[in-house]
RNA sequence: GGGGCAUUAGUUCAGCGGGAGAGCGCUUGGUCGACAACCAAGAAGUCAUAGGUUCAAAUCCUAUAUGCCCCACCA
């Protein structure tokens, strides 16, 4: 390769030398900043805040690489984009990772105390944040660093507060004793979804319990005996004629020799197991229902910590778990427990540490959620609905706001944000405010903090200065346009922002909430922690390029559904980007001294130029029709193959004709085409791949100082024409036709013939003629002739393309029995297209019923099937002679 | 128990009413001034099954099968 070729790029493209700086480059020049500027529309995303704890994983490249293909359209395409960026405390993600770090150092956070066990979680939150800003770098994130947030800063802190004191007034939060779901490991209370059930294979203990003053005994079941020590009540069904006579009755319970009543309740499944129940109010929700009708005592039989306490007698102290095995066997021994059966049933798991979780009856703080469920359902009914792509997602969503729970929101943690609530030492009375009451030294601010949920549902507009409604943020940028998240967060995050968001602001949070899925590994399996099957998405960029993987991720599904991550598939990227690379040195090699200036295509356009130029157009329009759907995979696809199979596969090569031709003012015009085609390929490419077509673009004669920020390309209708796509199609194929032919038989020898076309039109020999030389060189044949009644030659092979026959005069090379044969299949084919086209237009419901241009269409293919059937019919009909 | 998604070439996936597509893999041939991580040519699929709607179904509807995922208080 001679050395000046190549003083634009380095001959290899290396991801590596690309990616380096650029990112610094982008961010010195500010682009990604929202400006405000009043000339332009603002378009804003605020990104889904990350953990602080964790370093990001391939959903959240996923996810982010989505929102910044969005952004930097947006922003090409003239809108004050704001793409604003933050971090999420992650209440108990975030403390107990760091209470894991303490116990390897063989300390708890009670040695710290709470103040000092916060201030190490906030050197833990610096510390992750710098790497998480870290990986935004390296996956070229045009994020607005001005505007960066933290759930646990002031600002956000405030409308945490603000929102528990509105909702508190207004009757929408209270506190109450009710069962919650406990887990024992973190000790603290979680809500309904952060419970993940899960099928165990569990034992159904069956027992009788003796009834009181008679030798009568009932039966019952239950999953869990250890709690049956804080049983109050045997119930069941009121119709139940077997336990009828019973209802009023005592029983004695065994091992605690308690009595308890036996009552009556619909709740009851008399079909279900004995048709009796055992029930335990303070263990179990629906017993707790049921304990409330009958007015039944509430036992306590388990610490917080999961142990048994003084009131499980001689349990106490024990584990919940080590305590159930004592009892059976104690209770076996009694007689009392007479069968154990094989049983698998859904158990609670805590979302985070994988505890099994407690029913436990404890006091905390609560949503109210039917008003708000309420307003978010009717808001799906008004032209102001939120819009869920894919649309499916809204019915999940509908469902679970249409079945909605109370949310409880209290947390037994030191990390987030206190619960604004003070309690009076003496007289216990309850007052929620910012500050404690004036005699302040009588009150005492409640320990627990709120749900991390509960400050991410503000996220949209906490982040924009709410609850100051003049901000101009808010006011520029809220609602938002766009939230990008996973479907496995819907309920957790989207339809609480989108409650919260009506409820405060009376809008909803964003236009369009656009879903997608999980990343699998290549088996389909989950990435997770525990299968060590997960791929940091720094080792991808690593090897591949943060290019690579962002079009890997964005082509490879669509909305709504899985990943897998496959390595191929990324270094097929790879591959394609060395493609773009290649190209580009190409055309820079031929725009020695050429300006941007100097591109004009108002010089006279070769076939080549003028398809090329037409394919663009298209390209652009599917391209931002499809970006803008979030049709990410058939956008990303389209360009792929506009470039490499049309620009790389076609157009170089033919503008090699004119490039290493002497016409002058036709090289100017190529070089124009090359670079005005590049150009806006690059741009569209950007929001995609933004380091590759940056670092081209940056070398390519362009105006401007970064392809951040240039124009989105527009379709030029001057520069359709349609008529060119038609023609190139036919010299396209003539030319693998004549490959294909050259492919049985290709000898130095074969090169050496004057090649024949032989038209069924003067127009098409003309338009044949135009182009003569681009058959000539690609069909690497030394002459041709082209007319519409040409002398054909016997000893030759041929093909067929629509309008033209095509002959290749091969004396002495051709092998007639296999040409007859190749011909043979040739004609059935033909023969099969024409029988195909003709069945349908003999069908009159067809030719009544279809669109016109449909029955046009299918005449066209008759007309063209026939002729192409005839010519090779003819042309065997000459061989067999 | 309720709901959703998937089933298309060896493989991973697009296409979602009018002629079955791509990447990878496979076969054959290629060192000619961007690229051998490349070029050219090619083989390969009763679009899960059965019905239905329609002039026309991989595509819409209904069942069935298989796999995956949500939701739900059955002790």
């Amino acid at each position: 390769m001679e050395a000046n070729n190549n003083k634009h790029l380095p001959p290899k493209y290396d991801h590596k030398s690309i990616e380096a700086d650029r990112y610094g480059f982008w961010l010195q020049g500010n682009y990604f900043e929202a400006t405000g500027d009043p000339e332009k529309e603002p378009f804003s995303i605020v990104i889904p805040p990350p953990n602080v704890t964790g370093r990001l994983h391939l959903g959240h490249a996923w996810d982010t690489t989505m929102q910044d293909t969005v952004a930097r359209m947006k922003r090409m395409q003239g809108y004050d984009v704001l793409w604003l960026p933050g971090m999420d405390h992650a209440g108990i993600a975030t403390q107990a990772v760091v209470e894991a770090k303490l116990k390897e150092e063989g300390k708890s956070r009670y040695d710290l105390g709470r103040e000092k066990f916060i201030d190490t979680v906030w050197d833990w939150k610096e510390e992750y944040a710098d790497f998480i800003r870290e990986q935004w770098g390296k996956l070229g994130l045009g994020l607005d660093y001005t505007r960066e947030r933290f759930t646990l800063d002031e600002g956000l802190s405030n409308a945490v507060q603000e929102v528990f004191i509105k909702l508190y007034e207004k009757g929408f939060i209270y506190r109450g004793e009710y069962i919650i779901n406990w887990d024992p490991s973190t000790k603290t209370a979680l809500s309904d979804i952060e419970v993940i059930y899960e099928e165990v294979e569990g034992k159904f203990y069956h027992m009788r319990y003796p009834i009181k003053g008679s030798e009568e005994t009932i039966e019952i079941a239950t999953t869990r005996p250890e709690t049956m020590l804080g049983d109050t009540a045997v119930a069941v069904h009121p119709e139940d004629e077997r336990y009828k006579h019973l209802i009023g009755e005592k029983v004695v319970l065994p091992i605690v020799g308690r009595e308890i009543d036996i009552v009556a309740d619909d709740y009851v499944d008399m079909e279900f197991g004995s048709g009796a129940v055992k029930i335990t109010p303070a263990h179990d929700p629906n017993d707790f229902d049921i304990g409330n009708r009958h007015n039944l005592e509430r036992v306590l039989v388990m610490n917080e910590d999961g142990t048994m306490n003084k009131n499980a007698g001689k349990y106490d102290g024990m584990d919940r778990f080590e305590c159930r095995k004592a009892i059976v066997a104690d209770l076996q021994a009694e007689g009392v427990l007479f069968e154990i059966e094989d049983h698998t049933h859904q158990v609670g798991h805590s979302e985070r540490s994988g505890a099994v979780v407690e029913p436990y009856l404890s006091t905390q703080w609560f949503v109210n959620m039917q008003p708000l469920a309420d307003r978010s359902v009717e808001l799906q009914k008004t032209d102001d609905k939120v819009n869920f792509v894919p649309n499916r997602f809204e019915q999940t969503y509908l469902h679970w706001m249409e079945n909605i729970r109370d949310w409880c929101i209290s947390r037994q943690l030191w990390w987030g944000h206190r619960i604004p609530a003070w309690y009076h030492k003496e007289t216990g009375e309850v007052y929620v405010g910012k500050e404690a009451p004036a005699d302040s030294e009588n009150w005492e601010q409640d320990t627990d903090v709120l749900d991390t949920w509960f400050s991410s549902a503000l996220w949209p507009f906490s982040t924009m200065g709410w609850p100051d409604e003049d901000n101009e943020d808010f006011k520029r940028y809220f609602p938002t346009d766009v939230l990008v998240t996973g479907y496995d967060i819907i309920f957790f995050w989207v339809a609480r922002m989108i409650f919260q968001s009506l409820e405060f602001t009376d809008e909803a949070p964003f236009k369009d909430v656009l879903i997608h899925g999980l990343i699998r590994d290549a088996d389909g399996q989950k990435m997770s922690k525990s299968l060590g099957n997960g791929v940091d998405p720094m080792d991808v960029i690593d090897k591949y390029g943060a290019d690579a993987l962002r079009y890997f991720l964005l082509t490879g599904s669509t909305p709504g559904q899985d990943l897998r991550f496959h390595w191929e598939r990324v270094e097929a990227t790879w591959n394609f980007n060395n493609k773009i690379w290649n190209a580009s040195r190409f055309v820079l090699m031929n725009l020695e001294g050429f300006e941007y200036e100097d591109i004009d295509l108002t010089g006279e356009l070769s076939l080549p130029d003028q398809w090329i130029l037409t394919r663009l157009n298209e390209t652009i329009e599917h391209v931002t029709q499809n970006t803008d759907k979030y049709e990410f995979g058939e956008a990303g696809r389209y360009l792929y193959n506009f470039i490499w199979d049309e620009f790389c596969d076609w157009y170089i090569e033919m503008a090699k004709i004119s490039l290493y031709g002497e016409d002058e003012a036709q090289k100017q015009t190529t070089r124009s085409v090359l670079a005005h085609v590049l150009d806006q390929t690059l741009r569209m490419l950007h929001p995609y791949m933004p380091f590759i077509t940056e670092e081209i673009w940056q070398q390519l004669p362009h105006e401007g100082e970064s392809i951040t920020v240039a124009a989105w390309p527009q379709v030029n209708p001057t520069y359709q024409n349609d008529t060119a796509v038609a023609e190139m199609d036919r010299v396209m194929g003539i030319i693998k036709s004549v490959r294909n032919i050259r492919a049985e038989v290709d000898t130095p020898m074969s090169r050496k013939v004057t090649m024949m076309i032989q038209t069924q039109t003067d127009t098409i020999a003309e338009e044949l003629e135009a182009n003569r030389l681009f058959i000539e060189r690609f069909c690497n044949t030394e002459a041709l002739t082209i007319g519409t009644n040409i002398d054909v030659p016997e000893e030759a092979m041929s093909a067929v393309v629509t309008g033209a026959e095509l002959f290749l005069p091969l004396a002495g090379l051709i092998d007639f029995e296999k040409e007859i044969a190749r011909l043979e299949k040739e004609l059935e084919k033909w023969e099969k297209e024409v029988n195909l086209v003709q069945k349908k237009l003999s069908n009159e419901g067809f030719v009544a019923k279809a669109p016109e241009n449909v029955v046009e269409a299918e005449r066209q293919k008759e007309k063209d099937y026939l002729e192409k059937r005839e010519m090779v019919e003819k042309r065997l009909a000459e061989l067999k002679k």
